[in-house]
DNA sequence: TATGAATGAGACTTCATTCAT
DNA sequence: AATGAATGAAGTCTCATTCAT
């Protein structure tokens, strides 16, 4: 089960749940790395079925189809993530660089080494074939993702502690690295073991933070 | 066309011999942009001879398979690019700092820009299914681009131009942006239009070696 | 339907349970037919499977290839037969050329009256696309065969019943008349019409055993 | 070259030999070598111009179609040997059994040992395809040919010199080992070897009139 | 006359989906 | 609820045939 989110309480409204409890989520968890590993297209129900310990017939007392397994794999892991994520940054007390610090590394810690981190690659590999995929996820978490860190990063500009500069391009920036290291992670990592991911993030933190800081308040 | 393997000056005789003579570059060509979009598995060959402007038997007289194909496409991208920046360093006189921009920008103008910036999506997206292809492209791309920066970013450290620093690290770092860049532009871009390449990539370059950078040489 | 593999008293308790169980022999019951009518290349898959009565998928369910159901076509009646011979020869009690007839009008109504009348013409038809294959008839099925023929017509020299030749040349124009039969049967006989194969047969043994004989024995 | 029984000044009448003159030979030999081998539905015509070291094009200046190849690779080769043979029987002086073990015999050396001897293959293999090839066969050469066999056994029955029998049977017996060797050869011969066939045909030879003589004139 | 590039119908094969049990 | 045998549409690949040169 790759997500524990859910408060106990919650009723299962969701529209992707429709059906019985537990099942789909181990439906889900195979699939997400099958089309992880190997897309959509070259993912058979066949192999999700047997990783999922059952026979392809009953993926379909679950899902009505091959697409809306995908949809399903995709839906399930927007929005909680970022319920999280925001509730930090409105509760954060400490300097910006500290909370844009915090974000990167907990969301390596939350997403970037959970079974959640193959879902960047497979929203880029799939993006051609499902464009009202590729909406939803930039609507819902690409951009709310983006408008905290420009928040953050603008709210910096202002108390004077980052330098002036285009926050949006900046929170691109900051972030490249993340989603660089996540695809990287189920692509070519096993060709090209790059070593570990946070001290690769926190070199990157180090420099953007030295290189985007006015005089004042100086990284670490 | 994406390729121009002609020596200038030959001249096409017949028409019927020039055809036979660009169909693997107008195959490839096709295939690749639709390998882009749609992945290796989910594009037909139909599709591709369609956007080739010939029949799909015909695409059996120059490859074997779509596998070929395939692998063609990737092939055939692979050491052109290579060279022009390796005698790029060699040549430069200048700072490393400017030397490191110049790759950077100068990738974009020739990659970024044209059909080949598809690449790192399709390399990324198939590798689970073509591990000979990944290590090939990590032996023969990644890692020739990756020493190349690292060098350079050594010498700029030996020579008090940069911080001391993890090289190798530094370099994904640098270089990551690129290659987020590329793979947004064919995944998310049409839903995320994030403004000019350059900017951001300017941008990128300013935190960067601001970060990077000994007191001695500052950016700007 | 030409094998009876089914221990007689197991029941077919559900209909479909014993699809999946006659399914093979169905299969390779069509298969045989029509490639012995048609040859392997010729025979499309999709007629198999009609004369099976499923669909050109379920084929797949049970054999890889097409090749695959052409070698369990022949190598399913491979064995059956040659056991029977066998155990006939050794417990023969008579004369050698009684043994010699019973053996050949035997094989007749075992073989050549059955489905496997077909498989001579469908080995010699497909010899040369299937090397392995004929490697493999000609040392279970042919030399096996001739084994028995050539033992009993060395008995019946010793025996002082046959004259003195070559058994090896003299069991093979023994067996010819037929192999030659079964495979008119399934070629030019609906054009030649050439009466009835037992007729044939026993004129075929009364000259080759007049002429065998040594006078002591004489046939009839 | 396998055929060279025109008569210079005969006009090439022939359908199948409409156009050039040396060509069609090349290509029915190419043809029948590779129909014989591999089946009429296995051979490529690109094998068929490759083995006749002309390009798959100039196939169709001389032939329709690869169906007109085959009809003519069989009607080629028919009636040019029957003439011969109904000419030896008509102008032989000596005993019938001599007669026959000379056509047995010269037509091992005219058919078997040359290029012919796969027509009986082919025709076997393909009859189920062709069948109107079929008709023309049986009636053209199998049904003449053995009206020769019968009229020369009539004769020496009517002679004295063969016990009464049914020669339409008999005839069949005594030309049975020649076609099965000639069958043999092309298929599973490289598999048994079985030695020199006239040495097969002579006991043949040697059984059969021994076994069908009359007591008068004893073979030998 | 000869070529060989190009075609497209048709074959083998795969696999998402259905449905009787 | 669960199975897995069965289906058939759709894809890859082959090859007889055509046709511009």
């Amino acid at each position: 089960m790759i997500f524990c989110n859910h408060t106990p309480g919650e009723k299962p409204s969701c529209r992707w749940r429709r059906r019985k409890e537990a099942r789909p989520e181990e439906i889900i968890d195979a699939a997400l790395a099958l089309f992880v590993e190997k897309g959509f297209s070259a993912t058979r129900l066949d192999d999700v079925a047997k990783r999922a310990g059952i026979s392809k017939g009953t993926l379909y007392l679950y899902f009505d189809s091959k697409e809306a397994i995908f949809r399903a794999v995709v839906e399930t892991l927007i929005g909680p993530q970022l319920q999280q994520i925001e509730k930090l940054v409105h509760d954060f007390e400490g300097s910006n660089q500290a909370l844009l610090r915090q974000l990167i590394l907990g969301w390596w810690r939350n997403v970037g080494e959970t079974g959640l981190s193959g879902i960047p690659k497979l929203i880029v590999s799939e993006s051609g074939n499902f464009p009202e995929l590729s909406e939803y996820f930039v609507k819902h978490v690409v951009k709310r993702m983006r408008k905290v860190f420009v928040g953050v990063l603008e709210r910096g500009v202002a108390a004077g502690e980052f330098k002036p500069c285009d926050a949006q391009v900046a929170a691109r920036l900051l972030f490249a690295p993340l989603v660089h290291a996540a695809i990287w992670k189920h692509s070519l990592q096993p060709w090209d073991d790059t070593g570990d991911v946070p001290v690769y993030l926190n070199l990157h933190l180090d420099i953007f933070f030295n290189g985007i800081s006015s005089g004042a308040a100086k990284n670490e």
